[in-house]
RNA sequence: CGCGGGGUAGAGCAGCCCGGUAGCUCGUCAGGCUCAUAACCUGAAGGUCGUUGGUUCAAAUCCUUCCCCCGCAA
C-alpha cells in the first residue's frame, strides 16, 4: 500500500522501519528539527533521520490546520496514513484524506491510559500489564475504534525504558499484521466507562517527595527510568535514583542513612534502599560503587 | 557560541583555590590470626594524574589545544 507515516520520537522508529520494509512509504511527517541537547544544537527527530536514510520525502509543518498543508497531504494520494507519537493534532480533513483513513499505534491497552505518557503511568500505577493498541484515529484524543492489541507483563524489574522498547517493537508487529489483514478485521469501539488518562510527565514530579509512600516512590522511580529520572538533593548536589527497593524500616521521611555499603532513605511509611544512583556529572552506577568513595 | 560539573591504581572517590617527587575506601596477591569466615591484623603489587603545547628550578595542581563522559535547560 501507499502509506504516509507521521511520527516523531524513538518509539515511532520501529513502526516506520517495518512500514518501509513492507509497504511503499510515500512521505514522512515529523516535528521540525529544533534546538536540543548540550550546546543547543539543532537536531532532527529520530523519525526524520530514518526517513532521510531511506530517501523518503520528509515534511515538517508546524501545523496541519492550514488548508494549503492539507491539500498537499491529499495530493500524495496515499491509501492510508499511519500515526505513531507524532505530537500534532490531526484535523478531520487529514484524518479522512486517505481511502483507508488513518491508524494509530498507542502504547497502552486502551481505553486505559489515553494521552501523552501511557508507558510511565502504567508502571507508576502498579498495573500488572501494559501493551499496545492499534486503533483508528478520530478527532477525540486516542478514542478511536480498536483493531488489535498486544499485551506485555509488567514485573518488578520493568522500567519505563524497557517497556518503551518492548512496546515499540510490538507496535511494529501489530501494525504490520493489521495492515496485512485490514479488510477482515472489524474494529471494536472503546468502552468509555473504562477510560483513564495518562498525564504527561512534568519536571517537578521527578523530584522525590519522601513524604510519599515507599511503594509508590519505587514504582515512580522505575517508571521514570531512564527518563526523566527521579532525583533528590543532598548538600546542593543532585542525585538521580534509577533503581531502588522498598525495605521495611522506619525513620524521619527524607533522612538518609548509610550503612554496610547501602544507602537507605526513609519515606512516609517504610524506606527505600537505593540500588542504582547517578551523581551529577557522573555516570549511573550501583550505589555500592559510589559509596566506596563518596560519603553522604 | 544557552548554563555548569567531571576525566587521578581494577572500582569509587580525595588532593587542585594557597605549585614541591600521589592519598583514602574497596578489590587483587602474599603472610598472620582464627574451629571457621565475605571478619580481623601485617605487608606487597598496581597510576603516562584524558590529550597537546606553554609558564616555572619544580605542574595532578596555573594558562592553552583537542578528545571523551555527565548535570541543568530545551
Amino acid at each position: 500500500m501507499k502509506v504516509i507515516f507521521m511520527g516523531t520520537p524513538d518509539f515511532a522508529v520501529p513502526v516506520l522501519q517495518r512500514l518501509i520494509k513492507e509497504h511503499q512509504v510515500v512521505c514522512v511527517y515529523t516535528r521540525a528539527p529544533k534546538e536540543a541537547g548540550r550546546g543547543k544544537q539543532v537536531t532532527k527527530t529520530p523519525v526524520h533521520l530514518i526517513a532521510e536514510e531511506h530517501g523518503i520525502e520528509v515534511r515538517t509543518p508546524k501545523t496541519l490546520k492550514d488548508v494549503t498543508e492539507q491539500e498537499k497531504f491529499r495530493a500524495l494520494n496515499a491509501d492510508i496514513s499511519i500515526v505513531a507519537a507524532y505530537g500534532l493534532i490531526l484535523p478531520k480533513a487529514v484524518i479522512e484524506a486517505c481511502k483507508y483513513g488513518c491508524l494509530n499505534v498507542h502504547a497502552s491497552l486502551l481505553p486505559r491510559w489515553r494521552g501523552a505518557a501511557p508507558i510511565q503511568r502504567a508502571i507508576e500505577a502498579g498495573d500488572a500489564k501494559s501493551g499496545v493498541t492499534i486503533m483508528r484515529v478520530v478527532e477525540a484524543l486516542d478514542a478511536g475504534a480498536m483493531y488489535k492489541k498486544g499485551e506485555v507483563e509488567i514485573n518488578a524489574d520493568t522500567t519505563g525504558g524497557i517497556l518503551h522498547d518492548k512496546l515499540a517493537e510490538i507496535g511494529a508487529d501489530l501494525m504490520s499484521e493489521v495492515l496485512a489483514d485490514l479488510d477482515n478485521i472489524s474494529p471494536q469501539e472503546q468502552d468509555e466507562s473504562l477510560v483513564t488518562y495518562a498525564q504527561k510527565l512534568t519536571k517537578d514530579e521527578s523530584k522525590i517527595d519522601f513524604s510519599m509512600g515507599a511503594e509508590v516512590l519505587e514504582r515512580k522511580i522505575r517508571a521514570f527510568n531512564p527518563f526523566p529520572a527521579m532525583f533528590f538533593e543532598h548538600n546542593g548536589e543532585r542525585f538521580k535514583v534509577l533503581r531502588a527497593k522498598v525495605c521495611d524500616r522506619q525513620g524521619t521521611p527524607g533522612a538518609i542513612l548509610q550503612e554496610d555499603n547501602k544507602l537507605i532513605i526513609f519515606c512516609a511509611d517504610k524506606a527505600l534502599e537505593v540500588l542504582e544512583i547517578q551523581r551529577q556529572g557522573k555516570r549511573v552506577m550501583p550505589t555500592e560503587e559510589l559509596l566506596r568513595g563518596f560519603k553522604f
